[in-house]
Parts: C-alpha cells; structure tokens; sequence
DNA sequence: TTCAGTGCAAAACTTTTGCAGTTAT
DNA sequence: ATAACTGCAAAAGTTTTGCACTGAA
C-alpha cells in the first residue's frame, strides 16, 4: 500500500486509465522526492518494468505535471527536473555553487517569504516548491575576490 | 562608440583576440538586455554577418561567461538563456504564466531581500540578477480554483 | 468493444566537439 | 609566424511526434 494510490484512483474518475507505467513512475517519484530528470526515472523504473520506453515516461510526466501532481523546473545543466508537489510541511530548497559543485540546503522560510510578497504585489502565484539556485558558497567568493582577474 | 567596447579591450590585455564575432555578438546583448537564447542571438547577429555559425554562438557565450561579462540560467522550456552582468542599478525579473504565458515584471527588491537572506544564513552567494519566476497570474490561478478537476 | 495509453522509430531541437582553414596579433 | 578563433560537419543528448498495437474500463 503506497501512499500515492489515491492520486491515481481520484484520476481515474475522470476518464484517466491506471496503468503500471502511471503507477511505477509515480511511485518512483515518491521514493525520490528530490529533484529527478527524466533520464534518472526512466533507469531506474525500466528495471522494474523492462520494455518501458522513454516516450512514456516524459508523456506520463506531462500528464502529471498537467494534473497538478508534479512540477517541473530547470535544474543546473539545463535539463528538466520532475518533482512531487507537496502540499504540506515546509520543503526546503538548494543552493549549487558553480565553483566547486557543492550543493547546499536552504531552508523554506526565506523563499515563502518572497512567494507572499509576490502575491501581494501582483496577486501572482509564484511556483517556487524546490528551487535549484545558481552562485558561489562561501569559500569560493572568498576565493574569487582574490584571484581577481 | 558602443559602451561594450571597453570590455573587449580590457579582455584583449589577457591574449583575448577581438573579432567580428565577438564584437557583434556583445553588441546584440546590450541591445536585448533581457534573457536571450543562443538561437535568438544567432538569427539577430548573422543578419548582419552572414556565414556565422551556431557552434561560434555557443563558444563565444561561453567563454564571455567564463570571463564573467554575461551569465547563462534556464528559461521556461529549460533553453538556456544569456543576460549580460550589470553590476549597478535595481534590475528586474520576469513572472512567466505557465497558464496563459502573459509575462509579468518584478521589481528587484524582493529578489534582493532574498539574496540578503540566503548570504545572512549561509554565506552564499546567490547569482539572482534576472530570474524566470514560473507560476500562475492572478487571473489563471482564480480560473484554476474554479475548475477544479 | 472502445478509446486511452504504450512501444517503436524517427525526427526535432539544443548544444558540443574534432578538424581543417582562417585571421588577429 | 603562430596560436587563437571560426566554419563546417557530425555527433551527443534531451524531448517530441506519428502511427499501429495493446490493454484498462
């Protein structure tokens, strides 16, 4: 019994069939809360379900997106990441430095912050759920700073 | 007399060679100081130079990144996107609707605050000079409420 | 039965790379 | 002269699409 079943039973009430691709790949989310890329979902899901083919998976996460169960959002390359959109609790966010690769965390309260005065400015519902930012950590503005160019 | 001419000298100094390419290419970012794709780039300069190639674009954006005239961040559909570096002067950013795809503008300051935040907090240094905010305007997000699936 | 969903293959699209020729210095 | 730069062509990587078949309802 997973805890995304009812996603899938309140679709099917509305025309959308349930499938074990659905299934899978929403459960793999599920297991995977981070930000994950087509690519990575489709690895690991085909070795539960071999055959599965990689059309699938990016029109099965266009449906959920289209559905509201996941958003998507440009990661540090360029590639789309996938995530659940998780309604309660706070998340938490990442900072990655492209100096050394590092990969931080942020809390949520700063980011809410910026989404409710957004909203008060221009009614705008800003979708900033997990966000991947781009800079320098610490170590390497300070190293920066020095070896200026 | 283009006010981007100092950065190319300055680069010249470091057996950086000025070419047409780079020349016009710089020049297309200050005429278009929002968030430019290679594509839109390339279609904009090679009217003017015809016979540029696409890989010259690429290179050229890379390594003006590299010297930190310009940064690259992901558009709506994960296309990477060029903006040059201001360092002086409130920018702005854009609030992009993925419902109906109007494009709203944000002052800087909330961005700012944020930024001010994230470097309190951890010492890092967020590079948030021009953001794509995804999200649903004021309007969509009503319209959504309403029809719910 | 029926139509939503899948697999397959091919294409579209962005971006990178090797190499030979060109050009700024 | 020489090393940096460009153009060309080909490839790599992500994502989309058309079509026939399959399978959930």
């Amino acid at each position: 019994m997973s805890c995304h079943t009812p996603i899938l039973t309140d679709l099917r009430e509305h025309g959308v069939r349930l499938t074990a691709q659905r299934a899978l790949i929403l459960e793999d989310l599920y297991h995977h809360p981070g930000h994950c890329t087509a690519d990575a979902i489709f690895g690991r899901v085909s070795q539960n379900l071999p055959g599965l083919n990689r059309a699938t998976v990016y029109r099965t996460l266009e449906f959920l997106r289209d559905a509201g169960v996941l958003t998507a959002s440009s990661g540090p390359e360029g590639i789309t990441r996938f995530e659940l959109v998780q309604e309660s609790g706070p998340q938490h966010h990442h900072l990655h430095c492209r100096g050394c690769g590092v990969e931080l965390d942020l809390e949520a309260e700063p980011i809410d912050a910026l989404k409710t005065e957004i909203a008060r400015r221009s009614g705008f519902q800003a979708e900033l759920d997990h966000l991947y930012i781009h800079g320098l950590c610490a170590a390497c503005a300070a190293r920066t700073k020095e070896n200026r160019r």
